[in-house]
DNA sequence: ACCGTAGCATACGGTACCGTATAGATCGAG
DNA sequence: CTCGATCTATACGGTACCGTATGCTACGGT
């Protein structure tokens, strides 16, 4: 053994996922990830091979965080499927962070064919998900694949979207839209 | 009088929308774009001030081709509202670069001030125009604003959307969608 | 105590771009 | 044909990165 690495994988990591989040992957520099975190770029060639890895890395680790976990939380405190799926809407309106990220990531997906990969897989499970909540309460599979689709695209277009409400707040908005599609058989 | 232009502004313009419909704001290299015109930076700067000030035009004109002309052609083709909003879809599955465009700038707004400013502005106006339609067979505010907000969504997220349907084609889905949004009073 | 190595700093050459400066080319008008 | 305005090519200095090479530092083990 020798010195604790002051650095580790996982900081350049978070580094990077921050500022994919924020500027999107032209913004993932690695010699301003190492100005953010106070060290040179010297280290990064230590742990990585270049900056692809990192890249890869960070999806890696987004697959991991923001998506398993994501479900997993939903899935662990119970309820119906009703209220699960509130509590996934809650999700997106909570963490930020996480939403920002996650948006950055579906706009890197246009134009790299790895990223537009793994990111139909993730959105695969999603939807695997979403259907078996909605195939709880709907009746026939039309139903439901037209409720998943629109819940999902709800949740995506709800933080692309830039109009407003009048009256009304988004947030208030998006309460009668989701209960619209929670409502009836 | 004198030369006609070779290559006028809006030549700069349009491939300078084609190339962030591509590869996002970061894409629109000025030496990127003569190159693929076919000539050197030399007559951008005859034209231009600078990169900042190509993007806004580039801005401006797609306020004009792709919000204003797409709404005047929904409406120029009569009918009632449900086939107007039908109409509405249909495009943004017919015009894949004018989507691609969206997309790049929807993103692009999430870290630039003025473009989010501009497409509150268009995404007003969209959104207007939507719950006018909606109004024409919906009871009730709450369910105009619903609704306008779920289709709207829906024309978003498809685009940002890589899941898949198992037997069913996307536009399958999207057709259940969309009648969903429209049925019922 | 001292040595090896993990972790980092520093310095370098290379690329891609920005914006400027300036000279050349092209055409209409006189 | 010449002149002058409109465009374009070329050459330049500057910045921000990438990835490599190599040297410095500090700790754990012996």
């Amino acid at each position: 053994m020798a010195a604790p690495t002051r650095t580790p994988r996982t900081s350049w990591i978070e580094e990077g996922l921050r500022a994919l989040g924020v500027g999107g992957p032209d913004a993932v520099r690695i010699e301003k990830l190492a100005q953010a975190l106070g060290v040179t770029k010297g280290g990064f060639y230590w742990h990585f091979d270049d900056r692809g890895a990192l890249l890869d890395e960070m999806l890696d680790a987004w697959e991991r965080v923001g998506v398993d976990a994501v479900m997993e939380r939903v899935e662990g405190e119970g309820g119906d499927a009703r209220a699960k799926l509130r509590r996934l809407f809650a999700i997106s309106k909570s963490s930020g962070d996480l939403m920002k990220l996650e948006l950055a990531i579906r706009d890197w997906a246009r134009r790299d064919k790895a990223v537009a990969q793994r990111l139909r897989r993730v959105d695969n499970r999603r939807m695997d998900y979403m259907r078996s909540l909605f195939r709880a309460f709907c009746s026939g599979e039309d139903d439901v694949e037209a409720r998943s689709m629109l819940a999902f695209s709800l949740w995506i277009g709800n933080h692309f979207m830039a109009a407003q409400h009048g009256d009304r707040s988004r947030s208030e908005v998006l309460r009668l839209a989701t209960e619209r599609l929670l409502s009836g058989p």
